[in-house]
DNA sequence: TGAAAGTTTCCTGTTT
DNA sequence: CAAACAGGAAACTTTC
């Protein structure tokens, strides 16, 4: 989760936001720290056992920084030095100072935080019963066309709002039908396709399986074909899935215009009826 | 409860 | 020769 090529991106934005506060400064962290912070968040980190009101400076920090990581989050709209605060004073914060705070980005951090005070942890893992409030529709709504948000945060907006609610999914440039197929499926269900467009977006998750071959065009390769089989039956709770079996679901694609052909083994393209695989774009 | 969509499974043949 | 591709056919699962 957090990566070093994450810490880097992560300490580099902090820098263009606020050239004069350091990392260091701004959450009392040396570089030393992250190893124990590695270790801390590998399995259950401390941030996320306690309740967000008693979080300290550094505990804020470890949620902004999973945020980022997670939810593919531009850091570069984040005014660090508006969190530099402990856990009381960030859940004081106003949805506006939020807004000023971060622009977009502290529309989805305070979704984030106030449906992790409402419901705990369980809001990420998706372990608990319990979901999101039908309100968060409400904020979905106001998302700009162009914000740029993962596929992955919006998977958790579109698959916290029930289907016979997306109605309300109408305007903000948030195609209603594209979060009906989130909402209606959620992450442990997805079609093939999303499960293969949101293994590309997720880096953390990839492993090598997956790489793009061209980005813009939506080109992209298996790297590791069985390892994709593999992870597509652990979703599905088949296993025995190959990726013969799972190359032929990919065939059909070419049918619906959700996948191309491509002249190359192992390389596939995404088609005019694939969505969500664009850089900022939705 | 039936239809439709989306796979899953199996198969034969072809290409790299 | 193995791995991957192509696509037909039928079965199966889930959703509406």
């Amino acid at each position: 989760m957090l990566d070093s090529a994450t810490h880097s991106t992560f300490l580099s934005n902090t820098m263009v936001c606020d050239p004069l506060m350091s990392w260091t400064e701004l959450f009392g962290t040396t570089e030393d720290d992250y190893s124990s912070f590695d270790h801390q968040t590998d399995s259950d980190p401390f941030w996320t056992s306690i309740h967000p009101e008693y979080w300290s400076k550094h505990n804020v920090c470890e949620w902004l920084q999973f945020c980022c990581d997670q939810y593919k989050l531009d850091a570069n709209c984040i005014s660090f030095s508006h969190f530099n605060i402990n856990g009381l004073q960030l859940c004081n914060m106003t949805q506006e100072e939020f807004l000023d705070a971060a622009g977009t980005c502290g529309q989805y951090l305070y979704f984030i935080l106030q449906n992790i005070r409402m419901h705990g942890i369980s809001f990420f893992t998706g372990a608990g019963e319990t979901k999101p409030s039908i309100k968060n529709c409400d904020l979905l709504t106001k998302l700009p066309p162009d914000s740029g948000v993962s596929p992955s945060l919006l998977t958790l907006f579109c698959s916290s709002v029930p289907a016979s609610d997306k109605a309300c999914m109408k305007a903000g440039g948030i195609n209603s039908q594209e979060c009906h197929s989130h909402g209606r499926t959620n992450l442990q269900s997805s079609h093939l396709w999303e499960f293969v467009r949101d293994l590309l977006l997720s880096p953390e998750e990839n492993n090598g399986i997956l790489e793009w071959e061209d980005r813009g065009q939506g080109i992209f390769r298996v790297v590791k074909s069985e390892a994709l089989a593999k992870m597509w039956g652990q979703r599905k709770k088949n296993d025995r899935m190959t990726y013969e079996k799972l190359s032929r679901a990919l065939r059909y694609y070419y049918k619906t215009g959700i996948l191309e052909r491509v002249d190359k083994r192992l390389v596939y393209k995404f088609g005019k009826n694939a969505h969500g695989w664009q850089q900022n774009k939705i």
